[in-house]
DNA sequence: TCACCTTTGAAGGAG
DNA sequence: CTCCTTCAAAGGTGA
């Protein structure tokens, strides 16, 4: 499918609508927004309903340019990109991310943008060396130049770019400089020299961006746990145009990675954070079971964000109340979700049906199945076990609340696709989606 | 000071 | 092909 690089058509809409709470929400992110700036990759982004046509291309079609692998030409050539990437090394200045429209409320671009990031109101389409500046923001300029390894050919640098200075190892910033004396090893020295480039944000981390700060303008809740697991609810809750349209960025996020870092892998990035310990599970099966993870934090978070809701949400009902998938899924489809985010900000409704499933999602080609069709497999056509799960979940988890743990009722989007044959399985979902967490 | 927590999704590797 | 692991954001918390 081709993605239609510059339709322009609705821009922007979707922070329209989603989004009223200005930067003054962003009590904590430092960051400046300026509400009428334009991002420079708006017409590219576009969320506008009309743009994802639900039959739109499932996610993991690389659209438009991309396809370095398949070798399309288009890919990532300067040429193509020109209009939107065209950055020339030395015209770097500060490429908001794409996103960055879309979260004025945190002011912060997804790519770090610098205060004054936002200067060029892109026009629809020229944006040569704004654009270039799109991408830097997250590195010193030193490292900008350098296309060390993986760079775009253009020697665009990616707002996902970090130094690794910055997250993890001090040093190296030194990229600037070949020579760079370190008598370390060659291998040593190429690591610290090339500039740590960042995972694309997924549709769920975009939405996080954005709706984080409102969050946390709603609830006192600080921390970021607790805040993520409220988001995660919301998430579920939005409706599946809603939820599609981050799926589309993230889409495109991906996309212009790719194109900025045809060399790149996830991979890359692969034990740049300290290992995370939280194997538990391998040692003490028998925790695994219940909880896998064993989310000793899970209690006091869950607490907060029940705090949060219950102000918000008066009907503080809307916390699912547990066991009421049923009443959930009484509600009708979804759609109706998409206020639900702005009305009731913090409810944890469950969001039962609201998540009816996304078509087309994500679906990704190969990895939609992955998580999901682990998940959903294992159980997803049996609705008992879903009962099963649910209590599984309860004693794993500490569940507070009233609420099944949300992300028991979470279908990770892919097992969505499951549902999507018919409003029925609608119903089932949600206790499939329990089953999921529960597998997991 | 830094890993952890928490969320979902993407991607890569192992089996 | 399936399953598992890691990372992406983010900020308080505990070691």
């Amino acid at each position: 499918m081709k993605w239609p690089l510059l339709d322009v058509p609705g821009t922007a809409t979707l922070k329209d609508s989603r989004s009223p709470t200005p930067g003054h929400l962003s009590n904590k992110v430092p960051v400046v927004q300026h509400p009428h700036h334009v991002h420079p990759l708006t017409p590219l982004i576009t969320y506008s309903n009309e743009h994802f046509s639900p039959g739109t291309p499932p996610s993991h079609l690389s659209p438009e340019i991309l396809d370095p692998k398949t070798g399309i030409p288009r890919t990532p050539h300067p040429s193509e990109l020109s209009p939107y990437y065209p950055l020339s090394p030395g015209a770097v200045g500060q490429i908001p991310h794409p996103l960055g429209w879309l979260v004025p409320q945190q002011g912060q671009h997804m790519y770090s943008i610098p205060p004054g990031g936002f200067r060029h109101p892109y026009p629809a389409l020229a944006m040569n060396a704004s654009m270039s500046s799109l991408v830097s923001s997250r590195f010193s300029p030193h490292m900008v130049p350098h296309p060390p390894h993986g760079l775009h050919q253009t020697g665009i640098p990616h707002p996902a770019i970090v130094s690794h200075a910055i997250k993890q190892e001090p040093s190296g910033d030194n990229a600037g400089n070949s020579t760079h004396g370190s008598p370390s090893v060659p291998v040593k020295k190429e690591e610290e020299k090339r500039p740590h480039i960042k995972k694309p944000l997924n549709a769920f981390m975009l939405y996080m961006k954005e709706m984080r700060a409102k969050v946390v303008a709603e609830c006192t809740l600080k921390e970021s746990a607790a805040i993520n697991q409220i988001l995660g609810r919301r998430w579920h809750s939005l409706s599946r145009e809603e939820q599609a349209k981050y799926y589309e960025l993230a889409r495109k996020e991906r996309q212009l990675h790719s194109q900025l870092y045809p060399g790149w892998s996830a991979r890359d990035n692969y034990g740049k954070r300290k290992k995370r310990k939280r194997d538990n599970k391998p040692d003490s099966p028998q925790e695994s079971n219940f909880s896998p993870q064993l989310k000793k934090q899970c209690v006091p978070y869950l607490p907060s964000e029940k705090m949060c809701d219950s102000p918000t949400s008066s009907h503080g009902s809307m916390l699912d109340s547990p066991a009421t998938p049923s009443a959930a899924l009484a509600s009708p489809a979804a759609p109706a979700a998409t206020h639900s985010e702005q009305a009731q900000p913090l409810s944890l409704t469950t969001k039962p049906e609201g998540r009816t499933h996304h078509p087309h999602f994500p679906l990704p080609g190969k990895a939609s199945g992955s998580s999901s069709t682990s998940s959903s497999t294992s159980t997803a056509s049996h609705p008992n076990i879903s009962l099963h799960s649910q209590s599984a979940a309860l004693l794993s988890r500490p569940i507070p609340f009233t609420t099944l743990p949300p992300s028991l009722l979470s279908p990770s989007s892919p097992f969505h696709q499951a549902a999507l044959h018919s409003h029925h399985a609608l119903l089932q979902t949600q206790p499939l989606s329990l089953v999921t967490k529960s597998v997991e």
